[in-house]
DNA sequence: TGTCGCTTTAC
DNA sequence: TAAAGCGAC
C-alpha cells in the first residue's frame, strides 16, 4: 500500500478523524505524524499550560496507535522541511491534514498544500474541528456575523452533525525505516515544573476527553443550564482542553448528548451546544478578524486612556493577590490546576480591564501562558467581550462588582475557601469583603492583602470615567 | 452572561 | 421598610 502522511496538530485523536480516515479509505497506510515548530506561530505560539498538556496528549496518542499496530513519529520544524524529509523517506503519494484556523498557520498550510501539490502529491485537508467551517456563514450581505444571536441562529437553521466514525482496531504498521523520536522528548514541559498539580485534575487524550465527557453526561449535564455559573460546583463539562487539543470532536459530544434528551434536561442540552455554538462564533470571529488578537476590534478603543500596567499589580493580579477573594481565588485555581472556571474567568478580566484599566491583552496573555485550555479564537473572543472592545461585547459599562458576583455565584464561600484557604475562617458576608472588618481578617489571614490593590468603587468610577471621555457613539 | 441610584409599589 | 421597576452608564 502507498503511505500517506497524516499530519497531525489540534486533532489529537483517532476516532472522527476525517484526515485518517481519508488516508486508510484511499487505500493508503497512514504515516502519523507531529512536528514542533513553534517559531511558525509567531507572537501566539502555544502558552507553557497548553504546551504541558499537549505533551502528554501526544504520548497519549502515540500509545493509542501502538495499540493498534501504528506509532506516531515525531519530528522538528521549520514544518516545509520536515515534511518534505517525512515524504521522502517513507515515499509517501499523499499528504492529509485537518485544518487550523490562525491567522499565522492557515496561510502556511496554504502555501505548504501549493508547493506539495506542485511536487506531484497528493494533499487534502478537511474539517476536524468544527460544525461549520469559519467562511461558511454568511448575512444577507455576504459579510461576517458579528452578534452571536444571528450567527447562532444560522447555524441552527443549516444545523448538520457528521456521522461518527470510530478507528479501526488495526491500523497498518508505519514502515521501520523511519526513525523514532518520542514524544516525550519534545521541549513541551515548563520548567520548573509548575505544572505538576495539574495532573489530579486532568486526563490528556482520547480516553480521557471520553471519560470526561462521559463524567459530564452522567453529572454535571443535568441542571448545567443554571448550574454552570456556579464555580463551588462541578457544573460545567471540563471539555475545553480536550476540545482544544482536538481530543475529541464537538460533533461526537453532540451525537453523545442527543440520545440523553428527556422531559428534563432538554435546556441543559441546548444551553451547553449553545457554548459549543460561542465556539464556532469565536472561530468565525478570528478568520474575519485575524487581528483581533493583538487589537481592540472596535476602534473607539483606540482612543481610550488605558492606565499603564504597575507591574507589582499586575503580578498580584496573576497570582491571587488582589484583596479580592473571588479573583485570587480564581487566579490561584488557574495557577494550581491550568484552568478556571468560566464565571470566575469574567469576574477577574472584568477587573482587569475595568477597575485596573489595563489592556485586555495584559490578561490575554497570562491566560494564554496558564489555561491548559488556551485557544486563539476563544481567548481573544472572552477577552475582547469582557473589555467591552469585541464583537456583540457586553458594553464597556457593563462593570463587574466581585463581591456581588461571589455573593450570587459562590453563595456559600465554598470556592473562596477551597482556593484560599487562609479565608475559610471568615464567616460568610465577610469571607466576600474582608477588607470590611480589617481586625479579624488580620487575625484569621495576616498575610492576605489589607485592601484590594484597586478600591472597588474608586476604579468602576474611574473606568467609566474613562469610557465617557473617550467620546460619544 | 451588570450595577447603581432613584422612584414606585406593596404592605 | 423593602422589594420591584427603571434609566443611565
Amino acid at each position: 500500500m502507498p503511505n500517506a502522511i497524516v499530519w497531525l496538530r489540534n486533532d489529537l485523536r483517532l476516532d472522527d478523524h476525517p484526515a485518517l480516515r481519508a488516508a486508510l479509505e484511499g487505500g493508503y497506510t497512514p504515516v502519523p505524524a507531529y512536528i514542533h515548530a513553534p517559531a511558525e506561530e509567531g507572537a501566539w505560539a502555544p502558552g507553557a499550560a497548553s504546551d504541558a498538556w499537549r505533551a502528554r496528549s501526544l504520548i497519549a496518542l502515540d500509545a493509542d496507535l501502538r495499540s493498534r499496530g501504528s506509532r506516531l513519529l515525531v519530528r522538528h520544524g521549520p514544518t516545509a522541511d520536515a515534511l518534505a524529509r517525512l515524504i521522502a523517506d517513507s515515499g509517501a503519494e499523499a499528504v492529509f491534514w485537518n485544518r487550523k484556523y490562525e491567522p499565522t498557520t492557515q496561510p502556511r498550510d496554504t502555501a505548504l498544500k501549493k508547493q506539495l501539490r506542485e511536487r506531484g502529491l497528493r494533499v487534502k485537508s478537511f474539517n476536524g474541528s468544527l460544525f461549520f467551517e469559519p467562511w461558511q456563514l454568511a448575512t444577507q450581505q455576504g459579510g461576517p456575523y458579528q452578534v452571536f444571536t444571528p450567527f447562532w441562529r444560522a447555524a441552527q437553521a443549516q444545523w448538520r452533525v457528521p456521522e461518527l466514525w470510530d478507528a479501526p482496531a488495526r491500523l497498518p504498521a508505519v514502515p521501520a525505516t523511519l526513525a523514532d523520536e518520542s514524544a516525550a522528548s519534545l521541549p513541551l514541559s515548563p520548567r520548573p515544573d509548575w505544572d505538576r498539580s495539574f495532573w489530579q485534575h486532568w486526563q490528556p487524550g482520547e480516553a480521557g476527553a471520553r471519560e470526561a465527557l462521559e463524567v459530564f453526561a452522567d453529572g454535571a449535564l443535568q441542571g448545567y443550564h443554571s448550574e454552570r455559573d456556579r464555580p463551588d460546583r462541578i457544573g460545567t463539562s471540563r471539555l475545553s482542553p480536550h476540545l482544544h487539543c482536538g481530543e475529541i470532536a464537538p460533533w461526537r459530544i453532540v451525537r453523545m448528548l442527543e440520545p440523553l434528551r428527556n422531559r428534563d434536561n432538554g435546556a441543559d442540552i441546548d444551553a451547553y451546544v449553545r457554548q459549543l455554538g460561542w465556539r464556532e462564533f469565536a472561530h468565525h470571529l478570528l478568520h474575519h478578524f485575524p487581528q483581533t488578537p493583538d487589537e481592540d476590534l472596535n476602534p473607539r478603543f483606540r482612543r481610550f486612556d488605558w492606565a499603564e500596567p504597575d507591574l507589582t499589580l499586575l503580578a498580584a493580579w496573576q497570582r491571587g493577590r488582589t484583596g479580592v477573594p473571588i479573583i485570587d481565588a480564581g487566579m490561584r485555581e488557574l495557577w494550581a490546576t491550568g484552568y478556571m472556571h468560566n464565571r470566575v474567568r469574567m469576574i477577574a478580566a472584568s477587573y482587569l480591564s475595568k477597575h485596573l484599566r489595563y489592556h485586555w491583552s495584559y490578561g490575554a496573555r497570562w491566560f494564554w501562558e496558564t489555561l491548559v485550555d488556551a485557544d486563539l479564537a476563544n481567548n481573544t473572543l472572552g477577552w475582547q467581550w469582557v473589555a467591552g472592545t469585541g464583537a456583540d461585547a457586553a458594553p464597556y459599562f457593563r462593570v463587574f462588582n466581585p463581591v456581588t458576583q461571589a455573593e450570587r455565584f459562590d453563595l456559600d464561600g465554598v470556592y473562596i475557601a477551597r482556593w484560599l484557604p487562609e479565608l475559610a475562617a471568615l464567616p460568610l458576608p465577610l469571607r466576600f469583603a474582608p477588607w470590611r472588618q480589617p481586625e479579624a481578617l488580620a487575625t484569621a489571614a495576616p498575610d492576605y492583602p489589607r485592601l484590594p490593590v484597586i478600591d472597588l468603587d474608586a476604579g468602576r468610577d474611574a473606568a467609566l470615567a474613562a469610557y465617557r471621555k473617550s467620546g460619544p457613539r
